[in-house]
DNA sequence: TCACTGTTGCTCATTTTTGCTCATTGACGC
DNA sequence: GCGTCAATGAGCAAAAATGAGCAACAGTGA
């Protein structure tokens, strides 16, 4: 059978079921497990599924779920706490990118009382949240509209970019190594990578179980990042790493 | 069964029942205690549901999310006829403008099931409903967020249109007459007026009541109006002074 | 024919998950 | 305030899954 073929099934049986197991696959495809693990992977990376541990599930438990949004505001403690560090620095009167993500969706309720500030996002969950502040100037980025992520990609929104004039960058993230950050969804990291080659400070907001993943398409190189923020649990190798790489860590 | 599996099983036993035991939740999901309460930590990490001392408790309902209280689907029947004869004459492979309002918000669960559709759209609103639809190709033209109405304006939408090629568009409207259709708002009927300017079919969803008022920015005179969509109610005379100007009146 | 590329299956060290134990904590009745 | 008991979280060991590395193999083009 054909590679793409395997995936193709694959893809199907885990939409039509829901999960799959990556033993189950194996035999049912006639393939070993290696393979269906590098098949899941692959996909994942095109954000078809949800890799899990032991198998795969069409839909994430995550908070992305179109039909419960339960946004603005119902960050866990631990975002809360990157956030707030993020939010900190934000001076008055500034522009600042803020890309899709659930880390940085806890940033936006903490921007009320930010005088003359100026939010830029390619993200309509940030968009749709950001409304409930008149005083925060919103401006979205079009594009096309990813469903899954609710964000907006692509030719229409690095040209609304070049039109902008940004201060500072905050970023989610999948991953971050000593070789920067990375994403899950290529498209997704695609345009996000392009939309952070245009600013000058970026500050990526990862928690400590972000560290020593790397997702399939890196989004920002380490000595292009000015600040990364992290909580107590990111290991000290790789917080050194980045400390000599000239980025400024900040341990919340 | 999976791990993640047995999160969202977890999740929905907490959302459907409001609470639930520790206890209760190992013997049905046939796991160790301690497996659930790793899970219930781990769900209450990322904020969707609340721990208790032998259980945890669903989400607390955000009660009224100004944001979207009676959007999708739950258009006025008035309002789900006009979209209706609205959306029966979009054919396969069309790309749609559809602008902001509650009347053309009523075509959205209309669109499924029309092949190979593009909507672009500057309200968010409408995005956020066509985010449902996996089917739908939408582009969002990005803007600045007018945060009453939530759709985007300025510069940045009509710079993105420009890169569009659009078959058709949809519109709401303030008040029509025999000069044409007119908006309330200064900026937004501004921007709507040149995103029109560039489609060379426009149809207007309007019930009678908007006949013969006239708001202070005219959007777009008769003569460019391809149709009108109106119900019983539209006074004669107007729809006649229209049918004059060449506007194809449709009455459902 | 031969060098080269991409895919597959296998091995193995590492990571993740799970159930258990046990000291500590919190809830509840008195 | 106090005692009782269930619930909890940390620690631990076993089992399962994983990803990196490697060799074998098929297909491609010179």
């Amino acid at each position: 059978m054909l590679g793409a073929e395997r995936r193709k099934r694959l893809l199907h049986a885990v939409r039509a079921e829901g999960v799959a197991h990556v033993g189950m696959l194996a035999e049912r495809l006639d393939v070993s497990p290696s393979t269906i693990r590098r098949d899941l992977s692959a996909l994942q990376a095109q954000g078809l599924l949800n890799r899990t541990h032991g198998g795969a599930m069409a839909e994430a438990v995550q908070a992305d779920e179109p039909d419960r949004p339960q946004r603005s505001g119902v960050a866990s403690r631990e975002k809360s706490k990157l956030a707030s560090a993020a939010v900190e620095h934000i001076a008055p009167g500034a522009t600042i990118l803020v890309t899709g993500g659930t880390t940085t969706a806890a940033m936006v309720p903490l921007l009320e009382g930010i005088e003359r500030l100026t939010v830029v996002t390619n993200s309509l969950h940030l968009a749709v949240d950001l409304a409930r502040f008149e005083e925060i100037s919103t401006v979205v980025l079009g594009g096309y509209l990813r469903h899954r992520e609710m964000s907006l990609l692509g030719h229409l929104t690095r040209q609304a970019l070049e039109e902008l004039q940004v201060d500072e960058a905050f970023v989610g993230a999948y991953g971050i190594t000593e070789a920067g950050i990375s994403g899950a969804h290529v498209d997704e990291a695609e345009t996000d990578r392009w939309l952070l080659s245009r600013v000058r400070r970026i500050t990526a907001l990862v928690d400590g179980s972000k560290f020593g993943r790397s997702g399939p398409v890196r989004i920002a190189p380490a000595r292009q990042l000015y600040r990364v923020i992290t909580d107590g649990s990111a290991p000290e190798d790789e917080l050194d790493a980045l400390r000599a790489a000239g980025v400024d860590v900040v341990q919340v």
